[in-house]
Order: C-alpha cells, then structure tokens, then sequence
DNA sequence: CTCTCATATCGATGGACATCAATGAACCAA
DNA sequence: TTGGTTCATTGATGTCCATCGATATGAGAG
C-alpha cells in the first residue's frame, strides 16, 4: 500500500480542537501535528505565501517553479503535500494547474492556537 | 558543528510576518517554518495542550511523562524543543522544572494565518 | 559527604523526508 | 501523428529526527 500518511491522516478528522484550551485526544492531536507539518517546510511556506499573494489570489504551478529555485519535481511534490493536507486547493485547466488558499482550513487551524 | 537548527534560526528573528499577505523573505520563511516545525510532533502537541490545560497555565515536568507515554528523556528533548522554538516557557523551582506557554509567541504564530 | 530524586545529555537505531535526474502521462497545436 | 509543453511519478541518496537505554548532572535531605 502507498500510505500517503499525510492525506490519510490530516483529512478526515475535521481538526482543530484548540490546543490552548481543551483536551486534545490522540486523533485531533495527530490531525494537527499533520496540518502542522504541512507548515514546516520553508520551501511550502514559501509555496503558500506565493499562491495567497498572486493575483486573484490563485497562482498556476508553472509560476512556483523559479521562485523557489528546486528542481520542478520537488515543487510539484511540495504543492501535492499541501493540498493532501488541505492547505491549498488544486484546479487543472487545460494542460495547467492552479492553486489557491484553502481559507477555511487555515481558519480552523488559526482557531486552534487562539487562547480560551 | 553542532547545528541546533531550531534554536538558532527560530528565536534571533522575531516572527511572524503573515503568510497570507506579505511577501516573505527567505529568513522569515525559515523562522516561521522552525515555528510550525516545533508543532508538527503530535507528542509535543500533547505536552502543549497538557500544559496550557494544567492548573495555574503550567505544569511539572514530572507530570507530563506517563500521559504521553513516552520515555523520560524523550518527554525531556521534546520540552527542550518547545522552549527553544519559543512555545514554552521553563522556570526551575529545586528539582523541578515547570513549564508554561508563552502567550506571545502562540499570538505572533496566529497572526502569521490570518488573511489580510 | 552520601543518598535519592528529577531532569538532562549521550550514543545508537530505525524511519521519515527533501531533493534531484530521469521518465511517464496528459493535454494541445500543427 | 508528431512534437512541444505542463505536471506527476519513480527511484536513489543524503540528512534529519523521534525514540530508547544508559549515564551524567544537579539539587535537596539527612
């Protein structure tokens, strides 16, 4: 089996209990910690930052590539893990690829460190 | 070298420019990826939210071994990591060392989600 | 000083992951 | 079909890291 551990993981469980103020159990904290993760990555950071700031807040694939100086294969890695981690959203048009925030998803995530 | 990577690159800069509206340079994007990085261990994220949820906002080390179900010095490093990214606050008192969230930097990793 | 308890550090190990070059797959144009 | 373009996948490699047992450090207590 491929056990793509982000996208099994992250995705089902609707995250995010806030951490700050109520008991977390074992799935709500590896939710997060895979939501997390997606955001520990500065190449990702990056990634995310670039597709919030284009215009129109959406960005195609081809434009991520130059800016972040990896190879297109490690982009095209990269943008998969933030959309399996919900982070970003994907839409193909014709032979491109184009990305945008998932702001629901960082909202919740946002909750998630807000005190009680 | 001894490299501790999240110490060294995550506190001298001060956090957190938001993803979702200003351009990032390269050192911010390496700060704040440090940031998420301290989050994205579910083991660490217990211990925050043990933390933050323990009586008066902070907790023994002593207590924060057997509910995570790790060893000792395991419980130990992840702490260290917490304090050094930031997150955690460490006060001995004799023995023991008692550990407390830090607000502000919790509210500067917040502010970095929120969309313009 | 000695003993005990709380915590940190060391060294080793297994697994996860960022990265790349090469290749594949899908799409479009001519 | 042929060829070019965009993006994904594969396979290999080097590095980082979570984890543990063993051990060191350090702070009361007696």
């Amino acid at each position: 089996m491929t056990t793509d551990t982000l996208a099994a993981t992250a995705l089902p469980v609707l995250c995010c209990t806030p951490v700050l103020t109520e008991r977390l159990t074992s799935e709500e904290t590896a939710s997060l910690a895979a939501a997390f993760a997606a955001l520990s990555d500065p190449t990702r950071l990056l990634l995310l930052n670039l597709v919030a700031n284009a215009d129109g807040g959406q960005a195609c694939a081809c434009d991520l590539v130059e800016p972040t100086g990896r190879s297109q294969p490690t982009v095209s890695h990269h943008l998969k893990v933030l959309v399996e981690a919900g982070l970003l959203t994907r839409e193909q048009r014709g032979k491109w690829a184009w990305f945008a925030p998932n702001t629901e998803r960082l909202d919740a995530l946002r909750q998630a460190l807000t005190p009680g």
